[in-house]
Parts: structure tokens; sequence; C-alpha cells
DNA sequence: GAGTCGTGGAC
DNA sequence: TGTCCAAGACT
């Protein structure tokens, strides 16, 4: 171990935070080991998700599923469910395949290591490191986010990301502790989370202030340095939705690949740079409610709601009506579903709606 | 290796 | 308003 661990691990002892999912350092000591369901289920929500988002869902997941065979035997449609809002959706998916492979082929308990973990879907280098860490106190050395700009920032790494990722993991490595290797991942990431910060890091706060040979050069704030991203190009559709006279709503299932891939939608044109065709689902006394903007990733997109009330007899082609949970629906699409009961509320005002502008 | 894949908060 | 960013994985 090395003199900057040691310190680091000393900071650690008295600032890491207090976490739904963590064992903290003082239960640690006193021999208490963190659940390795409960870690790696964190790990996956906090796959490019702020603890803050994570939060609420970590404790309903762990309430209506407190392992992992819990979770294994639920069905599809409601672990999407309780996934909406949270993002990148095909985590959902892969996590009830994980869970299920270590029912199945795994006697119910994750595999403890890293390379036994690597084998599992939704978990890659990094979800691997750290549930091996912190889960079953391994030496491996977990990079993400914070550990890239904290090590960039401690050695002084000017070359831009994503280049230089591998140069960044070897230079984690030579840092991390073979003692308290699960206190020292999470040591290392917190550092990142609440000292070493993108803007604005609070150096003199900071453990390893003398070390850091970003801060001796006065150029922390400008590391790590990225590569430049692409402009996002603005995507237009249309979504029907149509309220039958009982209040079920007409939605669909949308396709397990791609985007908000196995989530619950309305029927509606895809999504592309030229407005697409629309034509309704079914005929009813269609109104424009509004537009929702919703940016993604990778694009922009203007979202053309029409809205309507249908009457029970009505049948449609391409999904079916059903009672709607609005909590089941990834956020663009409750966005549609609050500007479609604004017009169908008020129709004199159709059409006026605006959901997504400040 | 470069694209794809969500969302909300900070500035 | 727009941009950046968050405990990345997968193709």
């Amino acid at each position: 171990m090395t003199a900057e661990s040691a310190e680091l691990l000393r900071w650690y002892d008295s600032h890491a935070r207090v976490l739904p999912w963590r064992v903290g350092p003082a239960e640690r000591a006193a021999g208490m080991r963190p659940d390795p369901y409960r870690v790696w289920l964190s790990e996956v929500m906090l796959q490019q998700t702020t603890v803050a988002a994570v939060k609420a869902y970590f404790l309903r997941f762990t309430e209506l599923w407190p392992n992992v065979a819990a979770l294994a035997g639920a069905e599809d449609d409601v672990v999407m469910g309780e996934w909406a809002g949270l993002g990148y959706y095909a985590r959902a998916r892969n996590l009830l395949a994980c869970a299920r492979i270590v029912v199945r082929n795994h006697g119910g308990r994750f595999p403890d290591t890293r390379e036994g973990l690597l084998t599992l879907p939704g978990v890659g280098d990094y979800t691997a490191a750290a549930i091996a860490a912190i889960a079953f106190d391994r030496p491996e050395t977990v990079v993400d986010g914070n550990v890239e700009r904290v090590m960039a920032r401690f050695h002084a790494v000017s070359t831009p990301l994503p280049k230089a990722k591998a140069e960044l993991t070897a230079l984690a490595a030579g840092l991390t502790s073979g003692v308290r290797p699960g206190d020292y991942a999470q040591a290392v990431m917190d550092l990142g989370a609440t000292i070493c910060t993108p803007r604005n890091p609070a150096c003199g706060l900071c453990p390893w202030r003398d070390p850091c040979r970003a801060r001796a050069l006065g150029i922390a704030a400008e590391l790590p340095r990225k590569a430049a991203k692409a402009a996002k190009p603005t995507r237009l559709g249309t979504v029907w939705i149509a309220r039958r006279a009982d209040g079920a709503w007409l939605t669909e299932r949308r396709p397990d690949k791609g985007l908000l891939g196995g989530m619950l939608g309305w029927p509606g044109t895809g999504w592309a740079e030229i407005a697409p065709d629309d034509t309704p689902p079914l005929q009813a006394k269609w109104q424009a409610a509004g537009e929702v903007r919703h940016t993604f990733t990778h694009f922009h997109l203007r979202l053309k709601v029409m809205a309507a009330e249908v009457d029970r007899e009505v049948e449609s082609g391409v999904g079916g009506f059903g009672r709607l949970n609005p909590g089941d629906l990834p956020t663009v699409m409750r966005k549609a579903h609050v500007m479609a009961l604004t017009a169908l509320e008020n129709p004199e005002n159709a059409g006026e709606n605006r959901v997504g502008f400040a």
C-alpha cells in the first residue's frame, strides 16, 4: 500500500458519505460486509446516473425485491415499470437477465471474482471490478468517470479522453490498495464526487493536495481534457394519445431493442429529421394538444402530441386499451401524457400547450 | 473505435 | 436558453 492510498483511507474514515447501499468504514471494521445483491443493484443503477436520482429507486427495488431470487421471479413489465424514469432502459432488461442467470446457473450467489462477474449481462469492466472490490474485498482497480478525473489530475495527464483511458487505468492500478480494497475503491470515487469535482475542485480540502501534479501546475480544473462532442440533431415525430370513455388508454409496448426498448409508449410515427407522415391509429376527433421537447443523449426531439376521447367500442390494430399507471412511462412519454390530459380537460386551449419549454 | 442509449441538476 | 455531466455497457 502506498503512502497516498493510506492517506486516502484515513480521509475516507472520517468523510465517507452515508448511502443506502453502503457499509461504511466503521461497520466494515466491525466485520460487516455488504450484500453482493445490493452492491450489484446499486452499481447498475449508478451507471451514468447520479446518486441523488438512484436513491429512491434503490429503496423501492430492495423493498419490492429484497434478494436476487425475488427479483429473478418478478415479471418483466413490472420491473420495466419500476425502472421507468431512471433512463438507459437496457440496464433494466440486463438486470432481470442477470438475476435469472445468477439464480439458475450460480445457485443464487453472485460470482466472487472480477472474471466471473464479467460474464454477467450488464456487468462490464467497471461494474465487475466494483462488485469484486466492494462486496468481496478483492484488490481490483475500479475506473469510472471519477477515477479517470482524479488520476488525470493527480498525474497531470493531458491526453484527452477517451484516448487516455488505458493510461489512466494503469495509473489507478498503481495506487490501488491491497488493504481494505472495498473501502479504497469507494474512497477514490467519493473523492472524485465530493472534492475532485469536474468544476471548481476543492483542492484545499483534498487529502492528495500535496502529491497532486495538476494542483502544483495550477491546471487541476482544466483536466481531464476531452474530445469534442458531435452536435445533436433535432428529430420530429407525432404520438396519438387516445382515452376511452371508461378511462382506459391506448398504449403499446416498444420493441426490446433500441431507444426506450421494452418500455410502454404511445402509438405514433418514427422520429426523424424530416417530419414523418402521421396517420392516426384510429379514427376519432383528434385535437392538437401541443408539442413536447425532450433531449436524449444524441438528439433533440420535438414530439407533436395529438389527443382524443374515443367511444368504448373503438378497437385499434396497433395496441390495446388498458388501465395506465403513468409512473410506468418513460419520461418523454409521461410528458406527452400530461400534455394530452391537459388538452382533454381544456379543449378550448388545445394547441397552446408546451412541455419542455422554459 | 465510434455510435447508441435517458434523465435531471448545475451553471 | 444551451451545454456539460453522472459509480458505463453493448454493438
